[in-house]
DNA sequence: TAGCTACGAGACAGACCTGTCTCAACACTT
DNA sequence: AAGTGTTGAGACAGGTCTGTCTCGTAGCTA
């Protein structure tokens, strides 16, 4: 009963998921990463080219859990304040959730500051992904061009509320956050 | 006529501030800093005892540089919608400028996450003085808490949107963006 | 003239960084 | 039994990092 091919490969990345999401990108370094992961430097470098491909692995990783994630949430529910009250009940849970440290995302746009570098391209294609979809559970019930406006502001406001999670406003951040999301909604709703 | 005693210093810590602003900060050494500012090395370290303290000293430098615009700004209008939508110009007219890389302050507690660190401590101050600004501003026309709740989603919109311009979609966020803080303050706005 | 201060230039230490390389060991397949 | 592929361990190169140190110089003041 051996280890599978892809079985390493997968356990770097967590590792480095985790170590990555505490003290940040260029802080950790490759050698912390393999001592954490007990891993060989080898092990890790034939699995991925660079150490930026490897953070592009764990994001990409990290959008599919979390995609996933909020797949599973929509069903629950019926109406569109319902679906999106469950995304903001799922980043309520993340901020209390022990190890919380801001979005790897966003510090991954504000490590890589140039739109061509894939790792900018990987942490713009999860908030792109957010948005989308909340912008299709709001064209249930307004027109394209409302529900792309509304999923703009839902995002900034989660984005916002994010940020002040990081910074100990976890449950005031959240709270606002839902209140005005609400509003906006009810705003933009069945408009005439 | 030569040189005061600040003048050195304050020329390492604009010139920092760029550097900073465009790599990021773990990105940006100490060498580049001194090469760029023309200084030597032991001039910047005589002025600051550490790196870290360098960059604390940036960023309280362009937070009061920020409290100050928006200090004029406000004189210029009266009523607390005027002078919202005046926070949200500046904010429009920053997003369009030559090199905008995002907020500052967002990128330290990215790179810092530890809220012990007097850099994020640093960069959670100006967070915390844009909110306080606000909430100030929206007391004229609500109460207290009501005042603090709208200018916690105000300070999340921003937020927000600074997020998404750095993403390249300045344009649609800082329209969203307003439209959305409008629509909260009318909301809150003379609650009986 | 003497002393003080700020500065420039650069060597230096010690640590850390990414990425490459070799060699041995082990498991599995044919 | 031979071959193939994955891994561990660690040396190694070449560079960069922060921070300290020395030495020479320029300007100002007393």
């Amino acid at each position: 009963m051996t280890s599978l091919p892809s079985d390493k490969r997968q356990h770097v990345v967590e590792t480095a998921y985790a170590l990555f999401k505490r003290a940040g990108f260029h802080a950790t370094g490759i050698d912390r990463i393999i001592a954490e992961a007990e891993v060989a430097k080898m092990t890790m470098y034939r699995h991925f080219p660079s150490k930026d491909e490897l953070i592009v692995e764990v994001l990409d990783y990290r959008a599919r859990r979390f995609e996933s994630q909020l797949d599973g949430l929509a069903e629950e529910v019926a109406t569109p304040e319902q679906k999106i009250g469950k995304i903001f009940d799922w980043h309520q849970r993340w901020f209390r959730s022990p190890d919380f440290h801001g979005c790897l995302f966003a510090h991954a746009l504000a490590e890589f500051g140039d739109p061509r570098h894939p790792v900018f391209k990987a942490a713009a294609r999860q908030k792109n992904g957010l948005k989308r979809r909340m912008q299709s559970i709001l064209e249930e019930v307004m027109p394209r061009g409302r529900a792309g406006s509304v999923a703009g502001a839902l995002l900034m406001l989660i984005e916002g509320a994010t940020l002040l999670a990081q910074m100990g406003q976890a449950d005031t951040a959240i709270r606002d956050a839902r209140k005005a999301a609400l509003g906006i909604i009810a705003a933009s709703r069945r408009p005439q």
